[in-house]
DNA sequence: CTCAACCCTCGACCAGCGGTTGAGGTCCCA
DNA sequence: TGGGACCTCAACCGCTGGTCGAGGGTTGAG
């Protein structure tokens, strides 16, 4: 059987085998006397993790949840190729990655350099100021500003204005309302964990409340 | 400009940056002085980069070869993934993470299933749905579930318990009615694009409204 | 029965990737 | 003119994905 995949896959051997074995990605059978005995499956099974690695890189973590998602009769998501560059209009991208930790020095911005790097008009920038969602620091601005007005700009796209937002940013209070209540007024090492979690939460809420597809 | 990467990717740093310019992923430009000066166009070369990275796990080689072929006018061949083993019954994926797209089939758990893949005990997954937090369709429960009851069961260890978060449940009900209103109840293309808005915009609020560090 | 050719396990070791860290120095503007 | 942000370069690091070898059992041909 090992002649069988080294047709396909070069550089396989038994030490390779034995590893992936060892790391739970096949479970071969066993003869009485303690020697592998691999079925059919077994050896489509390696087939698919070789190839996954060979033409995918995909580290073995990741194949190994697959396997799962196969096996508990789903099929991986395999994500696309991401957005070729040079195309501008990357608004419209991943949800904000739920990095709460102590960022490094803030990003201080004018009020001009925001508008420009959100890319919105001094108007809509008004109105979002006027209803609380961004908001300056001693006249600066930082980088949750950026992706708040983007969203924003993005939203009016589907005719949600500022004054419908205003929820979100009540909402927004009482979050971190609560995340003080627990970890006191002052940001600690807590602060961000928690509201990892609590973001978390919505985000899982939000979805799991949203119409079936 | 980190700052601004940073938005999206949690985890890029200045020596990262530094690092993958030393391996000639990107080319800023210099001042006079010596100082990296990012170009719009550079950025997006960095984006490109790290969403490589972090949804499709090239490696840097790899990537580099894509971003050239790019330059030379072509699109990077992307592997579709391998076959997958055994032909199960192939069922469009799971959700991964914030992916609001249209997830195919989903997810059916039991009550113990899903207790044992959130790890949470019985006690705590009846109050999580004595306060709609969880909610099963029709006697099983989906990915999202497994979500909330994991982070309730972290939050449980920072004191907070399933009745402090029922504000969370009123303010996703709250979201995806707003959702809903401009996007018809029936889910479509639109609602999983306006769920992402959404929740980012959250995400950023929460952020931004967290006490300084 | 014996011997060669396999197979087993387990722990040590290893190379490369993808960065991080720190020392030593420069830039710049408040 | 002080301090914070930036620079370079070399050393270091942790993790992944294995390989190697010692020590020992199994199998089948002769």
């Amino acid at each position: 059987m090992l002649r069988l995949l080294q047709a396909e896959f070069a550089d396989v051997t038994i030490s390779k085998i034995r590893f992936l074995e060892s790391e739970g990605l096949v479970t071969p059978g066993r003869t009485a006397s303690g020697y592998r005995k691999f079925s059919a499956a077994d050896v489509d099974r390696l087939r698919y993790v070789l190839a996954a690695q060979r033409d995918q890189y995909l580290p073995l973590k990741v194949i190994k949840e697959h396997l799962g998602a196969i096996d508990r009769g789903l099929s991986p998501a395999a994500a696309g190729p991401p957005v070729a560059p040079s195309s501008l209009p990357q608004t419209p991208g991943q949800p904000v990655a739920d990095d709460f930790g102590a960022a490094g020095t803030e990003l201080r911005l004018t009020r001009e350099e925001l508008r420009s790097a959100a890319g919105v008009s001094a108007e809509l920038l008004g109105e979002l100021e006027s209803h609380g969602l961004v908001v300056a620091r001693g006249n600066h601005y930082d980088g949750d500003a950026i992706v708040i007005a983007k969203v924003a700009a993005d939203l009016a796209g589907y005719g949600l204005e500022p004054r419908h937002l205003r929820a979100f940013r009540t909402a927004a209070d009482r979050e971190v309302g609560l995340i003080e209540q627990v970890t006191g007024p002052r940001r600690t090492e807590q602060t961000g964990e928690l509201a990892a979690l609590t973001v978390r939460l919505h985000t899982a809420l939000v979805r799991s409340r949203l119409p079936r597809p």
